[in-house]
DNA sequence: CTGAAGTATTAACCCATGTTAATCACCCGG
DNA sequence: CCGGGTGATTAACATGGGTTAATACTTCAG
């Protein structure tokens, strides 16, 4: 029985959605393979794999990303805690694209079939599923709003609120503050900016009294003004158990047999 | 009866991923609801409204875009003739983006019944669902690692390609290129530039003898060239037929029921 | 405790792209 | 044929953010 106690962070942030039975829970529980340690800057699965399994971060943080030919690189998405694959990514032949740890995580993975026996048996987590996978797309949206739009200072905020009301979502956010083990320079191939702006853009917002940035984590000192200077509209997170699908019909959508 | 007759573009774009039997393409005309014809710039589904069904492109050009509180406007993916949303769009309580067309357009819609009753009879059509969603999904990441990385001559060259691509896809495009209606400022809100800048860098494009672009249509001259300056690769489309689901327990993945 | 590697910080300078604003070309309704 | 509006084009100038490079800080293995 491997220990996947940390899993509640997956059923927490699932339970934004809608509430799950004990027996549902237990079937995540259940579905989970044994935990893996990853130190930083390893990959889960590289560009060109299949993937064999939905990944499911139980601690640290990892990343999307893509590089060009030429070595420039771009950072497409988070995850943090809780978060997991979108559960068709074995669908795919190949990934069109590379997931990495930022810093020392452990990861758990649903296989294939765990995945198909539980959205057969139980259709609210499927439900569930859909909604997440909903959500890292309408961030995906967001991200490109972002780096095409705002400016730097902006972008950063606005990536900083993200993360802050993504991680108090699984409650790994305190009032200060929250975890934020990644590198200058992963942000700046995050938010599309040098290394050397992000500092700059790091050093005004700290001089501003919005937020600070130590090694590792995140201090803020004034949410409201950050949200402002970001133009931050949480409700892209759909975080409100706002029961995204209620129709009653839903659960049959795209049934394939 | 509608007159669907275009929705064989949306057919042979499906086939990019799976021949369809006949009783398949019957089924998907009959799905179709009447045939609405748009002008230029009108608004499909606005954000924060309810989608009611999901929309097929017949004929024109669409996009999908996002504006900050003060105006400015991101341009987060096109939708081309044969181009349909997201079977799931109905699922959401609200749009988070507008969808809009470009140029004057015709659009049908399949109502959510009408997909609910497909999806749950053609476990192959359900699949070709889904591998849109995922091609489009692919496509969005493109975009952030262009618009966060590429200069602005590889971004337009880059979009060149996309669209030139996808049109070929549906036999839209010709060796000497294809349709374009767009205009330069949409260009420009499409790939993060101003207008100025869109215009400096079309006229590279012309002077380096890769693309002209007159008005509403897009002259290929070197599309080898064009494709090396914007690093394109078209994987990302999985346009080759190449069986993106080929497990036979893929079609069972996500029932809800 | 020490050295090496990675990370952060800053300053100086540069350039890709933005802004403003003028002019031109085109289309269409009357 | 005229007039007005939208879109394209250009020039001149401004600037946000990139680049380079030097220095300092942190971490950690040994």
């Amino acid at each position: 029985m491997p220990d996947t106690s940390l899993i509640h962070l997956l059923i927490r942030k699932l339970e934004n959605f809608a509430e799950l039975t004990e027996e549902e829970k237990r079937a995540l529980h259940d579905a989970a393979g044994p935990v893996r340690s990853y130190g930083s800057h390893e990959d889960l699965i590289r560009e060109g794999e299949q993937a064999s399994g939905v990944a499911v971060v139980l601690s640290g943080f990892a990343c999307r990303h893509k590089m060009l030919p030429d070595g420039r690189r771009q950072i497409i998405g988070y995850f943090l805690p809780g978060d997991m694959c979108d559960a068709r990514v074995f669908i795919l032949k190949k990934m069109d694209h590379t997931i990495s740890t930022l810093a020392p995580s452990s990861v758990t993975t649903l296989s294939r079939e765990a995945v198909l026996d539980i959205t057969s048996r139980y259709p609210r987590l499927t439900r569930a599923f859909w909604w997440n996978t909903l959500v890292e797309e309408a961030i995906g949206r967001q991200w490109l709003v972002s780096i095409g739009q705002r400016t730097a200072l902006e972008r950063v905020a606005h990536l900083f609120c993200e993360i802050y009301v993504r991680l108090q979502s699984v409650g790994l956010a305190t009032p200060e503050g929250c975890e934020l083990p990644v590198t200058q320079s992963e942000l700046a191939d995050t938010v599309a900016l040098s290394t050397v702006h992000v500092n700059r853009t790091l050093k005004e917002l700290r001089r501003v009294g919005l937020v600070s940035m130590s090694s590792k984590s995140l201090a803020i000192h004034d949410f409201a003004g950050l949200r402002a200077l970001a133009m931050f509209d949480p409700g892209y997170l759909h975080l409100e158990g706002e029961g995204l699908i209620k129709d009653r019909y839903a659960h049959t959508m795209l049934r394939t047999s």
